[in-house]
DNA sequence: TTGCGTGCAAAGGTTTTGCATGGCA
DNA sequence: TGCCATGCAAAACCTTTGCACGCAA
């Protein structure tokens, strides 16, 4: 049986430590073919894109717009499978991405979809906003 | 003075009439260039871009980015005002967006703000999942 | 008449597809 | 060897810009 990730490749290998090296934030595919180039390890878009497409379904990458930017930021999904029993939190301002860790929103969810009959992709949702540092720094100005 | 709306022109007001009619749903630039020519009072899509541009200016219209999509979404700003107020949800498998009125995510927003220190953007914020009616047509199969 | 409005055509950027070649297993 | 992976080129989109002409005031 295959496991799904296909062959091992330099490519495949290089953009997955791009995006384990940049896991803290969001990368776009311009970013990682930049990157890639710079480092002498060049990888045609084409294939990024690919595999980007492969991680996604397997879950290992996450895929965000953000409002004002023309092209899709990736991150890598970190402890992906725990990531399917909560919530994230993306910061407009920062890019952070927050694990909410929090009870409530699984209680939400079960309302949701008792009361409301809407089943929730826990791995796909992402709460938009602004996180608290920015907030606090944007009111100091 | 100027108000800054400018002249009166056909393809201002139709595209105006456009986003009123739709005030409860997101549209994108495609939309309203088939609906205008469907109706027989087409505009190109450069005047559209640009009226949207005018009207984002005046704060009449709410634009923003939907994951998952290409193109960006736009939202007469009336209604907008009332969709900050609460979630929506889109179906991954029919696309429908329902707009959910439920005091029990408003209580949520609360308890994040309060407790997590996020302050989410409504207008962003899109709850993927399954709706009923998908859930129960693949149930039947 | 004046100057903004309009829309075609073209350009710029992102993402996808076709196809011949390359490389893992 | 048998497939899958790769990457170039081209196509498909979305959006913006240049420019000549149209039209509201």
């Amino acid at each position: 049986m295959n496991n799904g990730t296909g062959y091992k490749t330099r490519q495949r290998q290089a953009i997955l430590d791009f995006l384990i090296e940049k896991k803290d934030e969001h990368v776009t595919v311009g970013n990682i073919s930049e990157h890639l180039e710079k480092d002498g390890a060049k990888v045609g878009v084409t294939t990024i894109y690919r595999h980007l497409d492969k991680l996604l379904e397997q879950g290992l990458v996450r895929k965000f717009t953000v409002d004002g930017t023309t092209s899709a930021c990736f991150q890598y999904a970190d402890q992906a499978e725990k990531c399917r029993e909560h919530f994230h939190l993306k910061c407009e301002k920062c890019g952070r991405l927050i694990h909410l860790n929090c009870s409530r929103t699984a209680e939400l969810c079960s309302h949701i979809f008792d009361e409301h009959g809407f089943e929730i992709d826990f791995f796909r949702t992402v709460f938009y906003g602004i996180c608290k540092e920015c907030a606090y720094l944007s009111a100091e100005e």
